[in-house]
DNA sequence: CAATAAGTAGACCGATTTGTCTACCTGCGA
DNA sequence: TCGCAGGTAGACAAATCGGTCTACTTATTG
């Protein structure tokens, strides 16, 4: 319908998810991604509307993956294996919807945004709340305990897989490359 | 020693860890400290020096609180059940070394700093090192795969309670107050 | 044809950023 | 008494920030 507003919000959402948020100015959205200012200026109020717009679009994003995954699964135990298989997945790039993995792109963003009252703050706690609905949703049995538990590991497991593991990854092939 | 040095970096972290480092320049370190900016400069090259001394110190209090919790543990179900009580306890701001909970500065601050080769995500991912070998210093089995599962664990815990919970929290109250 | 919506380039604005610089003050020890 | 380390206040520079504005160019469509 409008495709430059909506490679604005793709470009957007590259660079900040890359990035970081308060590293990337308007500007350079709007070099690299080759659309006027006054044009970016027509389609969102300001960038904070920008934002909202790429986090929007992540979740929606992310929301449609997960389904996808657990998807006609057969037991609760499947639900289970299929989640963290896919998990794994993002974390070795295998995943080609959700981009390159940098972590979890609203626990990133809060960090930024720590306004606990904040529009983008509580969009990121909006964000995890769906999440977690989705994942109960596929399960059978309605152990709130046991949603909580795999609920945790889950952001064990991407906190970890972006700051302790990915690094050591990285570290492991610049010394590849280094001999 | 240096008095004013050590203020800039109690000042410094307060407000980095508060409210994120992007969001606080040089100039509201200065006003809330009350030190004069030829005096920063004196002590710190740059922005980036002043972070990695808050980072440090931040590292310091926390291996040091960590250690305290654990010591004299008498066995590895006691040092786990230790961990998660001291970090239950931090989380509802009971513990007074840590400051108010806003979940894990280092976890925050990679999320600011997100090029892997940078000095400050280095330093993020060598705090996180450093508290799973303190973890481990204090677990009798040399048993990775539990040193894996209590990390995991913990990291979720730290971001559940920052991004899910505690905004309820907050929520809850705000309600508590209109009513 | 004419009107309109959507786009471009880029100058410009005021605020804010990190960092430098000048000029001056103060307390302490040789 | 002299020198100096360590401090203050704040002007200043250069860059960058988000955001506004003018003037012009398309493309579509009634």
């Amino acid at each position: 319908m409008q495709p430059k507003r909506q490679l604005l919000i793709d470009t957007a959402l590259d660079l900040f998810y890359k990035s970081g948020i308060n590293s990337i100015g308007i500007n350079e959205v709007l070099s690299v991604s080759g659309v006027a200012k006054r044009t970016l200026y027509s389609h969102f109020q300001s960038k904070e509307a920008l934002i909202l717009a790429a986090l929007q679009q992540r979740h929606t994003t992310f929301i449609g993956w997960l389904e996808q995954k657990l998807l006609g699964s057969q037991s609760d135990t499947e639900v289970i294996q299929r989640l963290f298989t896919a998990l794994a997945s993002w974390f070795e790039n295998q995943e080609q919807l959700l981009g390159n993995f940098r972590g979890c792109f609203f626990i990133n963003t809060s960090a930024e945004f720590s306004d606990v009252n904040s529009e983008i703050f509580r969009f990121c706690h909006f964000h995890k709340d769906q999440v977690r609905h989705v994942i109960s949703q596929h399960l059978t049995a309605a152990n709130h305990a046991m949603l909580d538990h795999i609920c945790l590991l889950k952001e064990g497991a991407i906190v970890t897989a972006h700051l302790v593991i990915h690094p050591f990854l990285i570290d492991a092939e610049s010394r590849r490359l280094r001999y």
